[in-house]
DNA sequence: CAAACAATTTAGCCTTGGCTAACAATCTTC
DNA sequence: GAAGATTGTTAGCCAAGGCTAAATTGTTTG
């Protein structure tokens, strides 16, 4: 919920003029929130999904690769290995592979998933398949549960 | 572009086991370079966004106004305020409404376009209002124009 | 087995986007 | 027109997520 009473200000009633009103200020509030909220875990969530596709793919997961994979610098990966440590997602002996835990496993898992049912939506939406791929990373963390059941049947009926 | 030398690391072939292989690395970091820049932009352009839409429905648009319906201090705001200044986006007094300027105008006008045309779709395909509203603030930021056209296709041709 | 190379870590810097607390200006109301 | 309420600004704090440069550790190879 929003912190800050609520001020004045603005008028309460809505008259309205031009195209779509703005919605209650509630409501709207609760978009941006939504919003800061995945972009707290996002960043978590697509590293936890590389070490898992590293692993299962490849076996192991450097932190070379991921910097490579992700395009930024050793040194950003290595700070981040350290949050994942501390947030209890991945265990990693220095210089060595990383590993996930149950729970980093658990995380892996679902964001796969999810990231997997906006790509082939897409996908049978029409979008090309490198569009698609690039559009899914960013998209996958704002979709909601209720919007990605619907892609997923949506997917379903429409694929030969 | 990516920068950092390509490392060896990984090993070249994909000799694929499970599910979906993985995209090539080059592919793949650019997945994550454009979330970034996204991520670059999203916030002035929701902040553009919603000064157009609270100057065109309400006439004028306050600090507090933006406080309240983003849910953030009004601290928060002021200092996104200076920076939309320096960015030449917007025109402000001390203590007096905001305007827009030419450019802001112009990012307004397409961010609340792209926004319209994510929600529309959403709701096309059978999400409801309030979860539409809640995901789109999200995604809209996350899809590209040729995703953009396809949508927009499908919304016309499901309204009855 | 010593060099050279590759991978990882660490230290220190920067920007963004939040916050609170204190202060300043404006508006409203009596 | 002063008091009180509302609005806006400023200062200073913090965490996240980037970076470079330098130091360290592992691995490969002549
Ligand atoms: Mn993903
Ligand atoms: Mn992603
Ligand atoms: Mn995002
Ligand atoms: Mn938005």
């Amino acid at each position: 919920m929003s912190d800050y009473p609520q001020q004045h200000s603005e008028p309460a009633t809505a008259y309205h003029k031009s195209g779509d009103a703005l919605p209650p200020v509630e409501q709207h509030a609760q978009q941006y929130e939504t919003v800061r909220n995945a972009h707290e875990t996002e960043l978590i969530e697509d590293y936890v999904e590389l070490i898992g596709d590293l692993l299962r793919h490849r076996g192991e997961a450097r932190a070379a690769d991921i910097a490579n994979r992700m395009a930024v610098s050793q040194a950003t990966v290595s700070k981040m290995i350290r949050r994942l440590n501390e947030l209890g997602l991945v265990t990693s002996k220095p210089y060595r592979s990383l590993f996930l835990t149950e729970e980093g496993q658990k995380m892996a898992e679902i964001s796969r998933t999810r990231h997997n049912v906006v790509l082939h939506f897409l996908r049978a939406l029409g979008v090309d398949d490198s569009t698609a791929r690039i559009d899914a990373e960013g998209m996958e963390h704002h979709v909601s549960d209720k919007t990605l059941a619907i892609m997923q049947r949506f997917t379903e009926q429409h694929q030969s």
